[in-house]
DNA sequence: TGTACATCAGTGAACGCGCGTTCACTGATGTAC
DNA sequence: TGTACATCAGTGAACGCGCGTTCACTGATGTAC
C-alpha cells in the first residue's frame, strides 16, 4: 500500500461555539504581549505557545503573520503609534517652565503603568536581537524627544540653549526615562523616589548645559578653572 | 519480549583524537558567548546548539552546569570579575581633573572593543528575562560607579559636590556608558563622535549639579528665576 | 614504588515530546450582475 | 431581490525534525596504604 494521501475525515465543527470571533490577529498580539512580558521576551516566543494562549488553532497564526519576527514588529509599531497618539493628545497642557520636565517624565511613567506589558516588552527589545524592532523603538524615542524639544522651545524653558544641544539632551532624557520605566514598574515602593531623582537628574543636565554655554566653556575642567581664577 | 534494557553495544572510541582537551566548561562558555552575541541572546540558547558549537557531546553540558540559567549566570559573573580586575589595574592612572570623565568612558569603551561578545551579551541581559543575571549586572555597574566616585574624590574633580549626588550621577553615567557600548560596537564610524558627545554629556551633568548646589536651588526653574531677577 | 579504588570529564544511543509547517477542508462575509 | 462566485479567518490531522534528558559506559587522573 502506498503512502496514504492524507485525506482527513469529515469534520463536524461545533455550531458557532466561541460566541466572540473578535479578531484572531488581536488575540495573537495580546497573547504575545502577555507571554513576552512575563517570560521569554518577544524573540523567543513559540508559535504554538502563542496560539494556545490565544485560544486558537496553531496554524491560524499564518493567516495574519508571515513569521514571528513579523508579529514582533507589528506589536512594536502599534505600541509606538499608541504612545505617540496619546502624547499628542496630552501635549501643550504644560503651562509653566517648572512643569516641563516633570510632565514629560510623568507622562511616560503613567503611560507605562497603563500598559505595563507593552513597556516591559519594548524596553527589553530596545537592546534585543531583532534589528527591525530595535530601529522602530529608536525612531519612537527620537519622535518623543522631538516633541519634548518643541515643548521646551514653546515654553522657553531653557532660554538661549543651542538647538543641537537641546536635541542631544532630549534624546538622552527620553531614552533614560524609557529604560527607567522597567524599574518603575517592578518596584512600586520606589516610584516616588524615582520620580524625584529623575526630575532632578534632568534639571541638572539642562542647568549644566546652560551654565557651560553661558560661561562659554567646552568642558567641566574649563569651567572649574574659570571659577578658581576668574580671569 | 519486554522493553529492551537499553544496553548500548561496545564502543571503540578513537585514540585521543582531539589533541586539545582544553576544558569543556570553557568551551561551552565561549560557545554561549559567540552564539548569544551573534544571534539569540543568552536566554534563548539551546543546549544541543551549544554543544555543537563547542564540539562536544550534548550531554557533556551536564557535567558542568545544572541548567542554561546556571551557565548564563556563570558567564556574567566571569565578565564582571574580569572587568573589575582590569579596572583595578588601570585606576589612578588619571592624573588631572580634565581627564577623569574621558578616562572612565574610554576605559569602558576600550574594554568593550577587546571583548565585544561579552559586552553585547551583557548589555542585552541588563534588561533581559533572567533575574539573577540582571542583578549581577546591576551590581557590576554599581561597583564600577563606586570606583568612579573614588576617582572623582581623589582628584577633587567636582569640588564640594555632595557625596549622595556624586553617587547618583556616577551610577547614571556608568549605566549610560555601558548601554552606549552597544552602539559603539555596532557603528565604528560613529565612535569618535560618540566619545566626544558622551564626555560632554557627563561634563554637563557635573556642571549642572555643581551649579545648582552652589546657587542653592532645587530645580532648573528656580535657577532660571534667580537669573532673571537675581534678588 | 606499586597497586587498588574513587572521581571525573567525556562519549553514543535512545527516549518521548513539542515544535513549525503544510494540507485539505469549512462556514461566514463581501461582491458582481 | 436573488444568485453565483471569490475571499477570508478559522479548523483538525499529519509530517518530520530537533530538542532536553537519561542511561550505561570509557579512559585519564588523583589518592590511600
Amino acid at each position: 500500500m502506498p503512502a496514504k494521501p492524507r485525506k482527513p475525515a469529515i469534520q463536524s465543527s461545533p455550531p458557532a461555539e466561541a460566541a466572540t470571533p473578535v479578531n484572531g490577529r488581536r488575540r495573537l498580539m495580546q497573547a504575545a504581549l502577555r507571554v513576552g512580558a512575563q517570560k521569554r521576551g518577544l524573540q523567543a516566543l513559540g508559535l504554538r505557545e502563542l496560539a494556545r494562549e490565544a485560544g486558537l488553532n496553531p496554524n491560524t497564526f499564518y493567516r495574519h503573520f508571515d513569521s514571528l519576527d513579523d508579529l514582533g514588529l507589528a506589536i512594536i509599531e502599534e505600541l509606538g503609534r499608541d504612545l505617540r497618539t496619546t502624547l499628542r493628545g496630552i501635549r501643550r497642557t504644560v503651562s509653566s517652565v517648572a512643569e516641563v520636565s516633570p510632565r514629560t517624565i510623568e507622562f511616560v511613567f503613567d503611560y507605562a503603568r497603563a500598559n505595563p506589558e507593552g513597556f516591559i516588552v519594548a524596553v527589553r527589545e530596545l537592546h534585543g536581537t531583532m534589528p527591525a524592532v530595535r530601529e522602530a523603538l529608536q525612531r519612537m524615542i527620537a519622535d518623543v524627544a522631538e516633541e519634548m524639544v518643541e515643548d521646551v522651545l514653546f515654553l522657553d524653558a531653557a532660554p538661549g540653549l543651542e538647538l543641537a544641544t537641546l536635541r542631544e539632551i532630549s534624546i538622552a532624557v527620553v531614552q533614560q526615562v524609557f529604560l527607567l520605566t522597567l524599574d518603575y514598574l517592578e518596584h512600586p515602593e520606589r516610584r516616588e523616589q524615582m520620580l524625584r531623582r529623575t526630575v532632578r537628574f534632568i534639571d541638572m543636565l539642562f542647568a549644566g548645559a546652560l551654565t557651560m554655554q553661558t560661561l562659554k566653556v567646552e568642558s567641566l575642567a574649563d569651567m572649574l578653572a574659570l571659577q578658581t581664577r576668574p580671569k
